[in-house]
RNA sequence: GCGCCCGUAGCUCAGCUGGAUAGAGCGUCGGACUUCGAAUCCGUAGGCCGGGGGUUCGAAUCCCUCCGGGCGCGCCA
């Protein structure tokens, strides 16, 4: 519909201009809005606004130009001028009523684009060391991930998810140490256990898988060798169990990359010899450092420390090189806050490798707030008691996870209060969604059993110019804004902006049904609202989808 | 001190590539089920959009500055 208007628009500039009303035939960018209010009718155009300078005449002088030069007719039913020189549409009824067949026939494809033009883009989250279970933090970042993943590829783009496992280096040894340690205190010896290994007790259940596989003698090996068999079985074992926690959580990857596989092709090794051969990286001190202030980092990063060890910075110059070389077009990385940062290091890496800064984007997801009824749930990390991912999940279910993740942009911080999550209520705004759609079921369940299902023909007789009342014009039009919402999301990776909507189209559709019956004596108009309330569920689900929340039938 | 994010109704937050009279949920208070699912709806009240300056026909939105909160600022990951 916004199309219709601005072709309209376009054709009465063309028209005033040739009748030599309008100095210019330039029409500049020009919104075309649902306005706030009523009053101000369906959509808006604010053309004569921006277009004020080009043509060096007041905007309401054009508005009315262009006002004398547009027909009403069958869905323009009135144009005005307002306000500054706004010019306010007001449609017809017939101009909303065909989305529900777009609805039907599309179906599960409803909403997407291809404004994505195949553009290849990968989206990389989570990406957590397998040195423990996935915590909270780590679910908010899956949920963005993953769903800003599909909503790009619903938008048109060729999406791949891709998690980075972070394999290699020193938190990996210290995984083994810490393992190890556990496992001698199993067989009974007192060794001390240090701060800065792993307190979790998923260490010491991990020994006793150690001990159980290699029997009583591993306790005597070399303990450079024990370690490093610990810190492999741990990863294997760690690495396994996220996966699952993700496969729970509804998370899936086109791609899991190693770290260490980087090290292993002396990729790495490469990279760096590449770099100091263009002077971007050089010696100093004993160590290697990358000229990251060449594109406006503070100051220069270590590659290479001068006991020799590389730091993760090397090899996330090796990853990201390697990304684009596998031809990705944009490259965007989920990160938590707390590792900002690290942007304009990276950025550095891309700008120097010869690739804009825009094809390299980062989302920072802000942190959570874990509470219980309102009051904050303590957490001791360093104790090792985090609440886990997995605990989340059982205890509230993945879609009222997910959805809670997704409520609010990954902007600001999250509270997330595990009693509301679990309440079945309004409060809880996934049963409000799902609601809808369970609802809606049972509607059409009804009418199966009243045998007008099967008259639901999507093609011809089904009146939905009987969709006039102002509820179901209001959801008509709500119905009708669900792609450019799809695609806003899309634009501007941000997930909540589906979230909104199908909050918004939620409460419009409950709104309707608590005023307007929808099987009645009148079979056209059972008809019509039929196939209204169909296109509602199939919108709520292919919303909810995109969120990777299940749409039931029944709840 | 520097960097990133945030500051909008009592609470939690939308709205931010500038548009007309500021939005939702929760909480207040008052109503609606012999009816397709009340996990719902309807009504009510609540605001110097953190303060100040600037840009403009027009600012919650853009710029500057100050205040307040969160998170970072290693040859750690």
């Amino acid at each position: 519909m916004k199309q219709i208007i601005r072709r309209t628009v376009a054709n009465a500039v063309e028209k005033a201009f040739e009748k030599g009303l309008l100095p210019s035939d330039q029409m500049p960018d020009m919104d075309v809005e649902e306005p706030r209010h009523k009053a101000h009718g369906d959509l808006s155009s604010n053309v004569a606004m921006v277009s004020a300078a080009l043509q060096k005449m007041p905007p309401r002088k054009i508005a009315e130009i262009l006002v004398s030069h547009i027909e009403t007719g069958d869905l323009i039913r009135k144009v005005e001028i307002a306000g500054p020189g706004f010019i306010n549409f007001f449609l017809s009824n017939k101009a909303w009523q065909p989305v529900v067949d777009e609805i039907l026939e599309q179906d599960t494809s409803f909403g997407s684009s291809d404004i994505g033009k195949n553009e290849k883009v990968q989206v990389e989250f989570v990406s957590s060391n397998p040195t423990g279970p996935l915590h909270v933090g780590h679910g908010r970042g899956a949920a963005v991930g993953d769903s800003v993943g599909n909503i790009l590829a619903f938008a048109g783009f060729d999406v791949q998810k891709e998690y980075y496992i972070n394999d290699s280096g020193r938190q990996i040894r210290t995984l083994g140490t810490s393992v190890w340690l556990r496992l001698l205190q199993k067989a009974g010896k007192a060794v001390d256990f240090p701060e800065d290994c792993y307190q979790g007790d998923y260490i010491k259940d991990i020994a006793g898988l150690v001990l159980e596989k290699e029997g009583e003698a591993f306790v005597h090996k070399d303990e450079k060798e024990a370690v490093e068999v610990c810190a492999k079985f741990a990863a294997k074992i760690i690495l396994q169990g996220i996966r699952e926690d993700l496969t729970d959580f509804g998370v899936g990857f086109d791609q899991w990359f190693s770290e260490q596989s980087l090290y292993d092709s002396g990729r790495v090794q490469k990279v760096i010899e590449d770099f100091k051969a263009r002077a971007m990286i050089y010696e100093e001190d004993g160590a290697l450092w990358f000229k990251t202030t060449d594109f406006g980092d503070e100051k220069n990063r270590v590659v290479v420390r001068n006991n020799g060890l590389a730091t993760y910075f090397a090899s996330d110059i090796a990853y990201h090189m390697e990304k684009f070389e596998r031809g990705f077009q944009r490259v965007i990385d989920v990160w938590g806050a707390d590792h900002h940062g690290y942007i304009k290091r990276i950025n550095a890496v891309v700008e120097a490798s010869g690739r804009k800064s825009e094809q390299f984007q980062v989302i920072l997801v802000q942190l959570v707030n874990l509470l219980r009824g309102g009051q904050p749930f303590q957490m001791s990390t360093r104790a090792g008691e985090f609440v886990t991912l997995k605990e989340i999940v059982d205890e509230v279910g993945k879609d009222a996870a997910r959805f809670m993740f997704l409520s609010r942009s990954y902007d600001s911080g999250l509270d997330f209060d595990l009693e509301l999550a679990k309440q079945k209520n309004s409060e809880n705004p996934v049963y409000y969604v799902q609601y809808v759609h369970a609802r809606i079921t049972g509607i059409l369940l009804k009418a199966k059993q009243e045998n007008l299902i099967q008259e639901i023909d999507f093609k011809k007789g089904r009146h939905l110019n009987l969709l006039d009342a102002e509820e179901e014009i209001s959801l008509l039009k709500i119905l009708y804004t669900f792609r450019e919402n799809v695609e806003k999301s899309a634009l501007e990776l941000h997930p909540h902006v589906i979230f909104n909507y199908l909050m918004n189209l939620a409460a419009a559709f409950h709104g309707y049904y608590n005023r307007h019956k929808v099987i009645s004596d009148d079979r056209d108009q059972t008809l019509a609202r039929l196939s209204l309330v169909l296109s509602v569920k199939k919108v709520i689900r292919n919303g909810l989808t995109l969120l990777g929340v299940t749409a039931p039938e029944r709840m």
